[in-house]
DNA sequence: AGTGAGATACTACCATGGCATAAGCCGTGG
DNA sequence: CCACGGCTTATGCCATGGTAGTATCTCACT
């Protein structure tokens, strides 16, 4: 483990401490901070935290069912290797869970998600001409967090959250630059527009479309660096 | 809670005490032992199951992630209310997952699968003349299960079961008779038919169709007894 | 009688200690 | 030199104690 990996990091006594360790760890192991097989101590975390091991197992325990972690009873737990295979997999349903709920959007859509949409692109439209990724990326989870809750599906989208984590992990290791962000941004908007004009159709073959870019992007970087897939 | 509600399920202790927890509150509550909206104290359940606390807290944490049980920070926890709307998603999600896999696996089936599901599907047929829905509910649970993980993507099946729980809780208010399950073989022989042939259109559709048949289920008992909906 | 404040009895939450088990080391015997 | 067996050390796992927070109940006061 780094030597002052949690360095930063602080936690609020206030709210639940193993919801917090979760969405901490999570962010650390997405961002690399935590490397693929790198050995996870629950007592080392503890102590690291500041926390008791409690808050600490139960974080590990929900990481584990994203397979984020890999826990082997009574010998130790590890950030889990990049599985090519468990990447792709990963890929295919969110692919089909998305698509699915994009139609979904399209054959309804609230006002209220309209008046979201329309501002979240215009925001991501400044974060990418500003070339700011770490302001890009939440506008860019923000957007598809908002079609499913706004289609009153907000389990749609821990589901989703739940399978992106592998691969925002491999996503992250290529920050995108200002080009990439704005076809991003365009592809948003061709999502925004099917759902617009309520065209079922068109909202999940646009919603394929784009998710399948994501998957360009990995595939490059699989072939670039080998080193850190399993 | 029940008197005797744990009475006859006993744990191994050689074998992770949480994980043994989890399976064993989850099928208590699909199965109605504990009804909606029935309190579940932590400190009671421990008690009760001969083992402590924290095992029993890490099964409460991962229900509450299915939905299955709300937990109140410092007020309590109780067996979540069937609530129609999250039924709904959860039938529109298992829809689209299940459908995208039926597809994968309609396009390159492996023959394992072939003989697996094969296999099934005349277990069902015993099962399903003899009448027995406990024989039968197992089998219908392998069949989807087999689909999943034989197309190589085990993850799809753990999410499916993840959504699925809401669900089985309704269903398991009105078990299927004999025709029931002779009707629901026959859909899962049509799915067969269709990955057997290679034909991922059909496969989508029959197993739309197999899911919209357990939605129709669901919406009659909706109607029939109200009162245990939230 | 109705209302509000305080005591009380719960709850889930976190901290911590002891435990069994599995891997690695190290000396011993072949 | 190699292989095997006991020992050390680490881990995650479970048990249990203490704490902060919330709802309810009681009783004084209006």
């Amino acid at each position: 483990m780094l030597p002052n990996a949690a360095a930063g990091y602080e936690l609020d006594p206030k709210q639940p401490i193993g919801a917090q360790v979760y969405g901490l760890l999570k962010r650390m192991i997405i961002g690399l901070t935590f490397k693929p097989n790198e050995a996870l101590s629950e007592k080392e975390l503890a102590v690291r935290l500041g926390v008791s091991r409690t808050p600490v197992r139960e974080a590990l325990i929900r990481l584990a069912e994203e397979t984020l972690v890999d826990v082997f009873p009574q010998r130790g737990t590890i950030v889990s290797p990049i599985r090519v295979a468990e990447v792709m997999e990963a890929q295919f349903l969110r692919e089909a869970l998305e698509a699915a709920v994009a139609r979904r959007a399209a054959e309804q859509p609230s006002t209220t998600l309209i008046r979201d949409l329309s501002r979240l692109i215009d925001d991501q439209t400044h974060a990418a001409n500003a070339g700011l990724p770490e302001d890009y990326m939440p506008l860019d989870e923000a957007f598809h967090r908002t079609i499913s809750e706004g289609t009153g599906m907000p389990r749609a989208w821990r589901l989703i959250q739940s399978v992106k984590g592998q691969m925002d992990r491999v996503r992250f290791l290529s920050l995108p630059n200002k080009a990439h962000m704005l076809l991003l941004t365009e592809q948003h908007a061709e999502i925004f527009k099917a759902i617009e004009t309520q065209d079922p159709d068109r909202a999940e073959a646009a919603m394929r479309h784009h998710l399948k870019e994501v998957l360009k992007t990995i595939q490059e970087l699989a072939a670039e660096m080998p080193a850190i897939f399993a």
